[in-house]
DNA sequence: CTCGTTACTTACCGATCGTTCAGTAAAACT
DNA sequence: AGTTTTACTGAACGATCGGTAAGTAACGAG
């Protein structure tokens, strides 16, 4: 066994099967995407993810077909969990204006929650075919909140004076700017988060009139 | 003259001294960023840049000292351009929300028209000396903001249930997500654009009372 | 113990990267 | 014309990249 790693070996002492034990793919992918969100993914080299690992190169590819393999793994958690809001109840029933501060507030919740995986999400450029078909899934997310703005627009709870896309994309610039900035574990809890992201978007700036 | 690519001449005939005509470094620099915004910085390649030039790999290293270069160049002019906004009156004469509605103002409007610069500034992860430099920079232009928030609020024009710092960060969430969606040359121009955004930041995305 | 399976290790491959260098074409100056 | 200055060309450098091949150590099963 060679490097100074920790040696993120799987917890269960064997997989039940033959052969040696395994590292676990979670904390394999969990280091490689906090790689890629430190460096970029084309500057993170599979050498530097094999000595954070403490292992060799090599050893990595058993684990995972290659270095897109990894991207595709980490994008699919992260839409996975951003899509799961829309299929909620409170995503699919009451008055729109509802359904769209429930899902924001989901979205503010799995940002945090996945952080490193959604970072890297909203990162991506489009420059391979994994990039563009996360992208075209996460385009699919963002068009669902769009709708929703559309619909709260037409039940009377929103401005009319700005375009429903302009105001769908400075929402989103609000809630994915959480990525660049929050840092978990401090005196501003998730929870908190949510309430401000909500109330700023909603309200605005300007002291409350009562 | 080798290659297919357009060739971008300077347009003064000569430089007025000796030798040939040499190519724009503007222009030069224009290309270069918006290689390095499509494909991100460590993925654009020197070859790429000549190939776009219409010139070859070594006569980029003639105008320029290397790719780093070509970066701290283009953060320059993207970093002058917001930290001069901070000198103009509108900046520091009059009521605390007014000199922030001036700020904010000027920053979209700096964000339109140096897009490419400033989206390859909001990009920068801090992995090398020059990233970090021109990081702090633009941290210390996002604390002159931060100062005019609290100002504000000292004043008694915002609200003070939601943290100054949070309240920042949401704003320049805001703001510096046009980058990732404006076009330019659309319906929507950049005074428009610019009053959208301050509109629903300060006010929300509520129907106006009145 | 032996055997089969799993999980690696070391060494290496071709390609591409940023950069350099010696030579040369093109313009202005005399 | 010849000279000087500027702007480039083509080829190559060492380093590093993602990925592979062949051999081996570690385990469970029998």
């Amino acid at each position: 066994m060679a490097g100074a790693g920790a040696g993120v070996r799987s917890t269960t002492g064997g997989n039940g099967r033959n052969g040696r034990a395994a590292y676990d793919l979670p904390a394999v992918l969990d280091i490689a995407v906090t790689a890629f969100n430190d460096y970029g993914y084309d500057a993170t080299s599979m050498g530097l993810l094999a000595e954070r690992l403490g292992t060799s190169k090599s050893a990595v590819y058993y684990h995972v077909s290659g270095k897109e393999d990894l991207l595709r793994l980490a994008l699919e958690r992260a839409l996975g969990a951003l899509e799961g809001i829309l299929s909620l109840p409170g995503a699919t029933d009451g008055p729109a204006e509802d359904r769209l501060r429930f899902v924001l507030r989901g979205a503010v919740q799995v940002l945090v929650d996945d952080l490193p995986y959604v970072t890297l999400l909203l990162r991506l450029r489009g420059n391979t075919e994994i990039e563009r078909s996360a992208l075209e899934r996460r385009r699919a997310f963002d068009h669902a909140v769009s709708r929703l703005v559309d619909q709260a627009r037409d039940e009377g709870s929103l401005r009319t004076d700005v375009d429903s896309g302009t105001i769908t994309r400075l929402l989103f610039g609000m809630i994915n700017s959480i990525v660049e900035w929050y840092k978990p574990g401090g005196t501003l809890t998730p929870g908190r988060l949510a309430d401000d992201v909500i109330s700023v978007a909603f309200d605005g700036l300007h002291r409350p009139i009562a």
